[in-house]
RNA sequence: GUGCGAUUAGUUCAGUUGGUAGAGCACCAGAUUGUGGUUCUGGGUGUCGUGGGUUCGAGCCCCACAUCGCACC
């Protein structure tokens, strides 16, 4: 069972909170959805996914999981619930983006797209139809369509001409969608994603076709993709009327924890992205105070906890300056902390923006947290 | 003890016919938005072993010394 019901709204602002219901549990939104490309949040154990960050779905990609371990192990493990042992919901993207991000031949036709693997050169192609298949058999609660996602740069013409393309696959994809079933006893529905570029009037447009493939959400793609982060905030608002309050809003591979929280103030309920984790790798720290780069030398002596105002167990249990030492000396575990107390702190975010939209105070609120979390210290 | 070679950035080294020095790594910063455990950008941090000499000018040529390495007594 598939239903998205919104449970209140910011009186000041466009921020609303929301239950998705899936056969894999509830998620309440605003929610933020860690990135598990190849089936595991990278260096984060599910027990902390689950006990120690609260995360309530995770992501999973069709692009590489199709390369590898490939369908035929999906399958044979029963789908990547029970292969990475995962009992929240799952949410695959449909491989689109990385085509366009990581394949450096590729060729776009009406057909589908064709590209080489970024591991072995291979040559594959991806079809609205067979990528509908991929995902029933990886079988994440929630699929993404198969698009085009155009660069935030383009001209209105490219834009417009990949926007007719990706809803053409979106209405085959939806048809086969129909045509097929899940694999795996739970339910499963798809979100079609709305492109468009830059262009207010091909978004709206984008929008009206894609919401009559849609059952209980709706994705915004083709942001934070090099276009200004106002543009991105325009897109929002020039959408956010345009949706039905009962589709959840999710709003792809967003973002920092501001854009987060400028996201929600636009009506956007669902997030997902790499930068907790993979910054969080690279040593940058995201928190309530602001964001930390602990590579620095600064660090070096600070004794203090990680983050005092932290969540996670990261936080209070290791010093500032042993987790610098880890990350001078290359150890993974100064990446397993950081994407610790990253994820722990974005599902903090997303908690306390449910909070404050409850309270009815959200968008005073917003205001200030925005400015804490953007500065660096 | 003798001969030969070496000594330049934190480190490993390059340095043209003599015109006050560069690279990799390290280090110090910045970037990173539907993840290739990355990648990219910027920064040179120096008593050229020491002391003399030649020269308008020496990392480079000459002398002495020091240290290290190799070979031979």
């Amino acid at each position: 069972m598939f239903k998205f019901v919104r449970t209140s709204k910011d009186p000041g602002s466009s921020a609303r909170t929301g239950v998705l219901y899936t056969d894999h549990g509830e998620i309440r939104t605003p929610i933020f959805m860690p990135v598990g490309t190849v089936g595991s949040v990278k260096g984060v154990w599910h027990r902390d996914l689950k006990e120690d960050i609260n995360a309530e779905i995770i992501l999973g990609n069709t692009y590489h999981l199709y390369l590898r371990p490939g369908l035929d192990i999906l399958r044979r493990a029963g789908g990547l619930h029970r292969f990475e042992n995962w009992d929240r919901p799952i949410l695959t993207d449909s491989g689109g983006f990385q085509v366009f991000s990581l394949s450096k031949i590729r060729k776009i036709t009406p057909e589908g797209c064709r590209f080489q693997s970024h591991i072995d050169g291979s040559r594959h192609l991806f079809t609205p139809e067979n990528n509908v298949d991929t995902q029933r058999i990886i079988g994440a609660d929630i699929m993404m369509a198969l698009d085009e996602c155009c660069p935030g740069d383009a001209d209105r013409s490219y834009a417009a001409k990949s926007l007719k393309l990706t809803q053409d696959w979106l209405e085959r994809y939806a048809a086969h969608f129909k045509e097929t079933e899940p694999l795996y006893g739970h339910a499963q529905t798809f979100f079609p994603i709305i492109q468009g570029c830059t262009y207010p009037d091909l978004r709206v447009q984008a929008a009206e076709h894609a919401l009559q493939f849609s059952e209980a959400g709706i994705a915004i793609g083709g942001l934070a993709v090099g276009e200004p982060t106002e543009v991105m905030y325009e897109m929002l608002e020039v959408l956010d009327p345009v949706i039905p309050q009962d589709r959840a809003r999710y709003l792809m591979g967003v973002g920092t924890p501001a854009n987060l929280l400028e996201g929600i103030a636009r009506g956007v309920d669902m997030f997902d992205c790499v930068m907790p984790t993979r910054n969080g790798r690279n040593g940058m720290l995201f928190t309530w105070d602001g964001i930390m780069n602990m590579r620095n030398a600064k660090w070096a002596d600070d004794f203090s906890p990680i983050d005092p105002k932290g969540t996670s167990f990261a936080d209070h249990s290791y010093s500032r300056a042993y987790l610098h030492h880890l990350f001078v000396a290359g150890e993974m575990f100064a990446a397993m902390l950081a994407s610790e107390h990253n994820l722990a702190f974005y599902l903090d975010v997303v908690r306390q923006a449910r909070a404050h939209i409850e309270a009815g105070d959200f968008a005073a609120w917003k205001e200030d947290a925005v400015k804490r979390v953007s500065q660096r210290i």
